[in-house]
DNA sequence: TTAGTTAGTTATTGATTACTTACTAGGGGA
DNA sequence: TCCCCTAGTAAGTAATCAATAACTAACTAA
């Protein structure tokens, strides 16, 4: 069936990340990508001009969601406690509905092939870290969270405990949903890092 | 130089695990590494029957390796805090002296080739998280950790925190040193876990 | 109706992959 | 000294990779 070329491209991007999920980002090949869709190799080619050019759309599409669900996350929410959760709950939702993130970062794609697009990729997750510091910032200023540590630091608890989830569900059999256990403990740890009103 | 079977696949072992690091795990072709130790690519075949088994000795002197530093870790350390904290050192360390492993978790040969790695590996890590676990309820029942998290998602935290600390430093620029700020922050989350003694 | 555009195919390329076969050299033990 | 085991080499193999060339069918606008 002949589609429109900017339908096509989403096709074929959508179909590189889930195919990167399944067999391993460096075993999509231009051959089993195009046998997935139903189309012939060449015809990968009439879309984009080389390999790493679709590799390139592949992580600006994937940039470009996290992105989006960081925005739709944040809007209109000001508290910033909330707005630490919502952040961190966006980041859960987008590797879950994306599974082959994680890996993606690993990638020869991402790192040894295109440096590029590693910076990309490190550029954006250091936006997504120092969001997570001045909402934190904020928050210890309301006194809501405790200045035992640095915004910094506690940022660096709280991605860790994203990336630390979808390693142990990416790795693991996939039985959980890996949203509601990192938000379980997503929970855990803001109880640790809010003000103690016992004494 | 004409060496000794054991030498050489030793040699060929630590060589893989070295240009796993530097160009990851799937650019490690036997051409390369023949050519980097300075033999012929054939010559590989001779110690090893095909390259999943050269793998195969990788992941398992890897996983050998880290058995071997809890051991040493917790070797006459019976203060159940200071075992957790040895626990994570010495994971840190192992990291950082081998930084292929954790581009070594997502890479083809260890999950999608060889599902018998795969299991092996998460067996290891099971066994590292139990033991923490150990460690941390023994803390709780001396009353030096706070029973308001379960000791599987203290142990989830300590081991989260690892995860992060050995991604931020593979994808960044490594600039510095892995140990000591997995160390730094080891101290911020135990501070976290600590029953806090004001009021 | 027709001419141009474009998504698609078939067939083939050179490079690279893991792996094999047949041969060689070198060092230690008798 | 001689012999034999073994680490190593030279020269290939089939398979697979990304990419290219030449051609075709389908859609669109004039």
């Amino acid at each position: 069936m002949r589609k429109s070329a900017d339908l096509r491209k989403a096709e074929i991007v959508s179909t590189v990340l889930e195919m990167a999920d399944q067999i391993g980002p460096d075993r999509v090949t231009t051959n089993a990508v195009a046998k997935q869709i139903g189309l012939t190799q060449a015809a990968l080619f009439r879309h984009f001009p080389s390999k790493a050019e679709l590799w390139g759309a592949v992580a600006e599409h994937v940039t470009g969601t996290l992105a989006a669900a960081w925005e739709a996350a944040l809007e209109g929410v000001s508290d910033p406690l909330e707005r630490v959760r919502a952040l961190v709950a966006a980041q859960l939702g987008v590797i879950a509905h994306t599974p082959a993130i994680p890996m993606l970062l690993f990638s020869r794609e991402l790192t040894t092939e295109n440096e590029v697009l590693r910076g990309a990729f490190r550029e954006r997750l250091s936006v997504f870290h120092e969001t997570l510091e001045a909402d934190i910032a904020a928050a210890q200023a309301q006194g809501r969270i405790t200045v035992d540590l640095t915004p910094r630091d506690a940022a660096y608890l709280l991605s860790s405990l994203v990336q630390g989830a979808a390693i142990r569900w990416a790795l693991g059999p996939r039985t959980t949903s890996m949203e509601e256990t990192g938000l379980a403990l997503l929970d855990v740890q803001l109880r640790l890092l809010e003000c103690r009103k016992d004494g």
